[in-house]
DNA sequence: CTTGAAGCTCTAGTTGCTAGAGGGATTAAC
DNA sequence: GTTAATCCCTCTAGCAACTAGAGCTTCAAG
């Protein structure tokens, strides 16, 4: 059995962390010891590295619930893990080409940049004018408005 | 003179964010008419214009106040405005490191499922032990513990 | 037996918005 | 001229996924 603080190191989830995923469900209500503090077994450990990996991974929480709930299921078929991972394969290629986009525009921008005064500077005329940009990145494409997922690439 | 709906229109900006935006001082004050209602003129517009432009380039609002005062000094040095880009340019390219990283393992994790049940899925199983991964992705690397930057990819 | 680290609970803050309640203003049609 | 629809106003609260801090208790080492 292990306090919150080695646990913590062991698995590298700081303890306020670990808390939180404990207040919203995550990980189950610690066994407390005696004067109250919580204390953790194997189980707990393993599920919380299953987390942390995931985390790692860029699986959201939500996403992390399901695939906890599916783990306890042996029995079901795999393919609604399959689904979850491959939903975020594709969220992460999205995310990657979107950033390239940044990328070269943002590469524009600084070697364009005479190293004179902000009056010719040319980050802060690109970033004024729209039309100096070599591509569309998030503007005016398809769709104009981006959404949730497009502003989460920051 | 603009209502907000139809600046929110012209520049791709919802109204609750150009509220929000006046709140915390990224617009100045608007003038407002007899009853009441925010009014913009070309000066705003294009502040907003430049804002927008910039959150689409990934920075920071914070970021972005710091171009805004520049931009209202045009007879300093840029350097300062080029120092924000360039580390905006570094960041991008962090992120896009890693989210490849990501997406090889995801790949991996996805491709070797073999659609049977969970039992025996790659899936859950990967996560659940990190010692499957291919390469260190986030974990155990210089620094054991991520920092907000590497959380902020999700 | 004391001291200092680690633990506890609770609240509030972070970023960049978004949603909703409960009202007032404006505009277009009739 | 009025009425309905649509806009706009302020204010508060909520989202993800934590993080920070206050003010307290418990534990382990010396």
């Amino acid at each position: 059995m292990q306090s919150i603080g080695k646990l913590s190191e062991t698995v590298g989830v700081k303890v306020p962390t670990i808390r939180y995923y404990e207040q919203i469900g995550l990980l189950p209500a610690a066994e407390r010891s005696a004067g109250n503090q919580r204390l953790y077994g194997s189980q707990t450990r393993e599920r919380l590295a299953f987390i942390r990996h995931a985390r790692d991974l860029g699986f959201t929480l939500d996403a992390i619930r399901e695939l906890l709930s599916l783990s306890d299921r042996p029995d079901l078929p795999c393919a609604a893990a399959d689904n979850i991972a491959r939903r975020q394969l594709l969220d992460v290629k999205r995310r990657i080409a979107r950033l390239q986009a940044l990328q070269d525009e943002l590469e524009r921008m600084v070697i364009q940049c005479g190293h004179g005064t902000i009056s010719d500077c040319r980050v802060i005329e690109t970033l004024g004018n729209h039309a100096l940009c070599a591509h569309e990145h998030a503007l005016a494409g398809a769709d104009a408005h981006q959404n949730d997922a497009d502003r989460a690439v920051t």
